[in-house]
DNA sequence: TATTGTTATACTCTATAACTATA
DNA sequence: TATAGTTATAGAGTATAACAATA
């Protein structure tokens, strides 16, 4: 007996996307019990670790930095942070976060782990741990970046 | 010793976004060499299955009927498929393939395959299916639909 | 009255460019 | 000259509503 050639699987693109849209639906339900969106989130998860100013923001949450901009101003509008001036080079800004949005980012953190871990709960527990592991992989390998291409495709910049 | 509980995963909704987006660019890349989009291609490919209206075939590509229109138009335009009129119903449209267009898809899924392949084949072998059975059970179980929204995230719906 | 296909339009989000104030 | 943040705008894609023709 050969090695059975891999299955060849069908829409695994449509998948990725479908998982994604469905998550993504899902986070920002959840969310708006504390006044967030996935991304304002991320970015006040991010701001909470360490001081860091809004082009690193962007970075870590995978933004743009004009789309940091609005983010940063409806955590402000918020109350959840704080745009101060940075100590060390005056055309940046440090995202504070407020005591009131600390507690926002950790309910958020908590919501979104619930929906990651219910999603991964579906699956039966050998397979668990190995799906996120390929899929992380997968992430930081194989696709890790995409192609260069003429007519770049629509993207959903949404982390969580 | 008890079970381990699953460790928390950062990130998923990010990864599958992210895998999407990072595939949907190398089909379109890709496809391009037989003047295909990722879209045009997974309609063409369904309507050359059987006889099907745009409806169904919106249905079927998880695509809005007004979507489907442009893309027909698409096709047309491309010599790769004909509107004509159903014999059962004269209000909707058979979307007919033209044997370019055979060819054309037929080289097309080709192309969509060997893209799937290559992003599976940087798994190892034994985690290889179980990733494609996880992900599909996944997708076919708890992440089959969104929960409505009143804010209705954006989507990308795009297959193949 | 409901449905197919079409058109037009609004809306959301991304991408780009230009501007300021600093470095 | 380059970078951080801002603003404005263009662009791509989705969603909605309205319409004509037909069921």
């Amino acid at each position: 007996m050969t090695n059975a050639p891999t299955r060849t699987v069908r829409d695994l693109t449509g998948m990725f996307n479908h998982a994604g849209h469905v998550l993504i639906t899902r986070l920002t339900a959840a969310l708006a019990d504390v006044g967030l969106t996935p991304r304002m989130q991320c970015v006040l998860i991010h701001a909470l670790e360490q001081e860091r100013t809004q082009i690193q923001l962007a970075e870590l949450a995978d933004l743009d930095k004009t789309t940091m901009v609005s983010t940063v101003d409806a955590l402000e509008e918020a109350g959840y942070a704080e745009r101060r001036p940075s100590a060390t080079d005056r055309r940046a800004r440090i995202i504070a976060v407020t005591p009131t949005g600390a507690r926002a980012a950790a309910e958020g953190q908590q919501i979104v782990d619930r929906v990651h871990r219910d999603a991964l709960a579906a699956l039966p527990e050998p397979a668990r741990d190995a799906f996120a592991a390929a899929l992380t992989m997968l992430v930081e390998g194989h696709l890790a970046k995409p192609v260069e291409c003429d007519r770049p495709a629509r993207r959903v910049r949404q982390k969580s």
